[in-house]
DNA sequence: GTTTGAATCAAACGTATGTTTCAATTTCTG
DNA sequence: CAGAAATTGAAACATACGTTTGATTCAAAC
């Protein structure tokens, strides 16, 4: 019985392992074209040209491979996040509402259009979002939970004034658009007709950042700002 | 071998069936909770009293099953939305964004809390959306897409000199923020530490309306409007 | 009261899945 | 090079699933 070496997050030199690489790279791309669940070990190993057993042998389970795919993007993009964050303030006392939108948007959309595979976990992570497993969306959202007090911080402080509820909730606004943007932008290609071009992230990013200002500075309605 | 009678929408006066309502409500219940491929066909049954057999007698297969619990719903929600619209236009032949906003937005609102199972369906849309299974994603886009024609043109309309690009891009962060909203209510509940109650659907379809009527008004960044 | 078709039921079928086992092999180490 | 440990391999296990079958119950029609 061999334990195998810990790489909890994507951040150890990669170890000496190829075949675990090989599988998270696998079952990312098939959990997100055809879902945890409908994703079998079986067509995982066969695409990552391992054996069935390699799951098991790395990883344990397959809820625990489940977990580490999600883990080895999710601490990256936070860590992102709060990187850019904390550049905006150092830049102003008072940054800019658009660097703090953007630190916020802009690393969801840069992985999914560089990093290769991003697409798909953008979209397994959509998909996690709506999971019904709380053990899986509690992964996502325990990771989530720095990034939410930072960056409510940071709007409370830019946008004086608004209830704390009505901030909550303009957050929970953008994260919508976050999250149905990054991981199911090609919907807007298909309900464009082809307009709109998920694949340029400037444009989108640019575009999203714009219209999630507008929606954050809006008058709160029912309150004398 | 006997054909059940159609029901296909819920407007037929119910038939004779229970047995099949019953099944529909279980399967949207499980469905919701536990995901399309988690829900088996076992544990619907029993959830609705039934025999195992009887998803095949009424249905044919479990994905008529799935496809059945989405249509029943989804037409009347769109129907509303496009109903609202029409009353919108008919009021002032340029109707406010307000007003077009909330035809898209307070149905799906409003089913969530008014309609027994609403909650269950709405989340199970929300991961519809994001379903690999192209056949039950594109049932739910081929429902939508009257929709997103009639909008888009009222959109147009009441915001002249947007380029079509950029109001497709808005159209779809709306779709987002709507659907995070009428399906994942319960994060901002969460997230918020308890501060926002998903269950106020008046107050949050009046701030959802608002922040989203912010960001479709943003003005639109490398273009003179 | 018998007949007919719809609806329910218990049981089984075939298959695919996650997991385990243990031998074979490769890779590192002293 | 020898030995130990890490890794891979082929095969089997138990289980849960969607589906099918054929008998049975039930309600209405004649």
């Amino acid at each position: 019985m061999a334990e195998p070496l810990d790489t909890s997050t994507g951040n150890t030199p990669a170890a000496h392992a190829d075949t675990r690489t090989n599988l998270l790279d696998a079952a990312e791309h098939l959990f997100a074209h055809e879902g945890v669940d409908r994703a079998s070990l079986r067509s995982i190993t066969r695409a990552a040209e391992a054996n069935l057993a390699a799951v098991h042998y790395h990883f344990g389970s397959k809820e625990a491979l489940v977990r580490e795919v999600l883990a080895r993007r999710l601490g990256p993009l936070n860590e992102r996040r709060l990187r850019l964050l904390d550049e905006a303030e150092r830049d102003g006392d008072n940054p800019r509402l658009e660097a703090i939108v953007g630190a916020f948007v802009l690393p969801a959309l840069e992985m999914v259009q560089r990093e290769r595979g991003g697409h798909a976990f953008a979209r397994f992570v959509c998909r996690t979002f709506s999971e019904p497993d709380e053990a899986f969306r509690d992964l996502v959202l325990d990771q989530f939970r720095e990034v939410v007090a930072r960056f409510s911080n940071a709007f409370e402080r830019a946008l004086p004034g608004l209830p704390r509820e009505e901030l909550f909730w303009r957050f929970h606004f953008t994260v919508g658009s976050m999250v149905h943007t990054a991981g199911l932008g090609f919907l807007a290609y298909q309900l464009s007709d082809g307009l709109c071009d998920p694949e340029d992230i400037e444009g989108v990013g640019e575009r999203l950042i714009g219209f999630l200002c507008g929606g954050l500075r809006a008058k709160a309605v029912g309150h004398e700002a």
